[in-house]
DNA sequence: CTAACTGTACTATTATTATTAATACAGTTG
DNA sequence: CAACTGTATTAATAATAATAGTACAGTTAG
């Protein structure tokens, strides 16, 4: 389901939170979707249920699910909010990023160029 | 001289190796400049002389610096094929994040407006 | 030559943090 | 009731960044 990597400085949960909060960002977890139970995936990825209780955690502080004690952990409605967010911390980051690749003398062009690339694939 | 984020996940030395490299990409610090000495700059960020060694060696082994034992460490030549590595790690990170934000609903025009909006500053 | 600066090397220690491990308790469901 | 769920807690382990302290070697100005 996931492919981690335990020797990245990124610790796992915090992988795991962001690759779950992609699928449901790109709803290929619906809506009151249950998710694997801690124990269960732990055993899937060879990881300690622990580490898994704290993604889901994080996940469910962020909004991203909702828990149900005894049932299981669950896609919560993805809010436009949580959309928006998302956008806003993507171009934070092409922002940075753009600024960098221009200082190294990029040109406008050849960004867009990318842009159109990518675009069509 | 340099501002560091002590309580982030990237170590101190990976932050100074990342900082001194931008300094000499953009040509701010010129070919056969010496840096601070390892003790110097490691009384004026409050730092441990190691760290700032191990970033200096870093640096060295990328190619973006050289020392001399008893003198002090100087800028290299920046070499065309830095810059091109540069700009390769850029143009990866781009391809990335461009292909998040078409894959969130972002359209290529309003990427490629963000570019013209930053190359006009 | 010597003092005061440079880089370099090495070991030991501390601090932080992610992860694991082991339990225990609580709610749900067939 | 058994077997599953989530949740909580504490302790141990592992990895690693950073510090501390010291030592040695080369350079240079006085």
């Amino acid at each position: 389901m996931f492919d981690l990597d335990v020797r990245s400085r990124k610790p796992i949960y915090e992988q795991l939170v962001e690759k779950i909060k992609e699928l449901i960002i790109n709803d290929l977890l619906k809506k009151d979707e249950q998710l694997p139970s801690v124990r269960v995936l732990a055993q899937q990825l060879t990881i300690n249920p622990n580490t898994i209780q704290k993604a889901y955690r994080e996940l469910e502080v962020q909004g991203y699910i909702y828990s149900i004690k005894g049932k299981g952990n669950f896609v919560s409605e993805t809010t436009s909010t949580i959309h928006s967010e998302k956008r806003v911390k993507i171009e934070d980051e092409l922002t940075r990023l753009i600024s960098e690749a221009l200082y190294l003398g990029m040109t406008g062009d050849e960004l867009c160029g990318i842009v159109r690339e990518i675009e069509q694939r």
